[in-house]
DNA sequence: CCTGATGA
DNA sequence: TCATCAGGG
């Protein structure tokens, strides 16, 4: 998933801004594509055979472990998650998914394997490429996103369309992304390996960064419409496959020489050949459907409603859920304080 | 992923 | 204070 803008980034300087300090987000909005976090804390909270975490009735938790610590941890630094889940998929993705089925099948394979040979180690990785979010672990997700006082935002179809939507119109602060395929979307700003955990670069960890589009399109020197050409040259989830001996350096060089797509077709430098038009790959991230029917308010945490769930519900260890859960009730508390002395000083002036 | 314990 | 590591459900 995602286009690979990496080496192109870091060749033309592309830097981002290394977000030392996670306070520097504080009361910032951050829109969050929901499946992706999912799949994420599905595929790395794992036993050490590799086995997904599960409640005494066999069903999966580990997605709802790492979204809830991560949740409650950015509340109490004030950080205020929105979470965007995908629709239906556009059509034109289907092609992506199935080469992802594929892919997921032989890791299943290969994982049944290593665990029957007491490979744990291998297991492990395998089973990581094996995860799979299922419905109900989406809407377990919701539930405890809803009882969080977290908004959840439904977009008609790709998430991460509508979370670039968002920061656009200025409701959201930041796009969190383990890609820069927000950029294609339009979104002026995309935060990079958000976690809670300091992450200050150190034990070669991946840094926290912000990138803006700004950047991208100075350092490249591409409008954003070539940027979009650029990507379909290097190969979207709309169209994997990119373009035979193609790769971002020279899909690049060819974006800079010739200005855009159809140019580059039509010299033949490279073979047109999806049973789509340009202008119908393009008009994905240019004009992509999104919803303006969301409303993004946070509520007061549902203490008991949490509980039950987490603990009654899916056997998560009590002392666990209430410490993860009074800091973000005290960051509340100060927050209110704080409200109700700036209405008092309104009241003076 | 993230925490908390442990030991330097 | 920091690095390492087991364990989470």
């Amino acid at each position: 998933m995602g286009v690979k803008f990496g080496p192109l980034f870091r060749e033309k300087g592309v830097t981002g801004q290394i977000v030392e300090n996670l306070t520097i987000l504080e009361g910032k909005i951050i829109a969050i594509d929901a499946l992706v976090t999912l799949y994420e804390m599905l595929s790395i909270i794992r036993d050490r055979q590799g086995k997904p975490l599960r409640d005494s009735r066999g069903r999966i938790t580990s997605h709802l472990v790492g979204l809830f610590n991560r949740t409650c941890r950015m509340l109490a630094l004030g950080i205020k998650p929105v979470y965007v889940f995908d629709g239906p998929p556009h059509p034109l993705k289907l092609r992506t998914i199935q080469e992802r089925h594929i892919r997921r099948e032989e890791a299943e394979q290969k994982y049944i394997e290593a665990l029957a040979r007491g490979d744990f180690e291998e297991a492990k990785k395998y089973a990581k490429q094996a995860a799979r979010v299922e419905d109900y672990m989406v809407s377990t997700a919701k539930t405890l996103l809803e009882y969080l006082g977290v908004p959840i935002i439904q977009a008609p179809h790709d998430g991460e369309a509508q979370a670039a939507f968002i920061v656009r119109k200025g409701d959201a602060y930041s796009v969190s992304s383990p890609d820069y395929d927000s950029f294609l979307y339009g979104s002026p700003r995309v935060i990079r390996g958000l976690r809670i955990t300091k992450g200050g670069g150190r034990r070669g960890e991946e840094e926290i960064k912000e990138y803006t589009l700004d950047e991208v399109l100075t350092k490249l020197e591409l409008t954003y419409e070539q940027l979009i050409d650029l990507a379909i040259l290097i190969g979207t989830d709309f169209n994997p496959e990119g373009f035979p001996g193609i790769g971002p350096k020279r899909a690049y060089e060819y974006i800079k020489k010739y200005g855009n797509l159809e140019r580059i077709v039509k010299l033949g430098l490279v073979r047109w050949r999806y049973p789509f038009e340009v202008d119908e790959i393009r008009a994905i991230f240019l004009n992509p459907p999104v919803t303006t029917n969301y409303k993004i308010e946070f509520k007061e945490p549902q203490r008991e409603k949490i509980i039950e769930f987490l603990v009654e519900e899916h056997d998560f260890n009590p002392e666990r859920v209430s410490n993860e859960l009074e800091p973000v009730f005290k960051r509340l508390e100060r927050e209110e304080k704080a409200g109700r002395q700036a209405s008092l000083f309104d009241f003076f002036r």
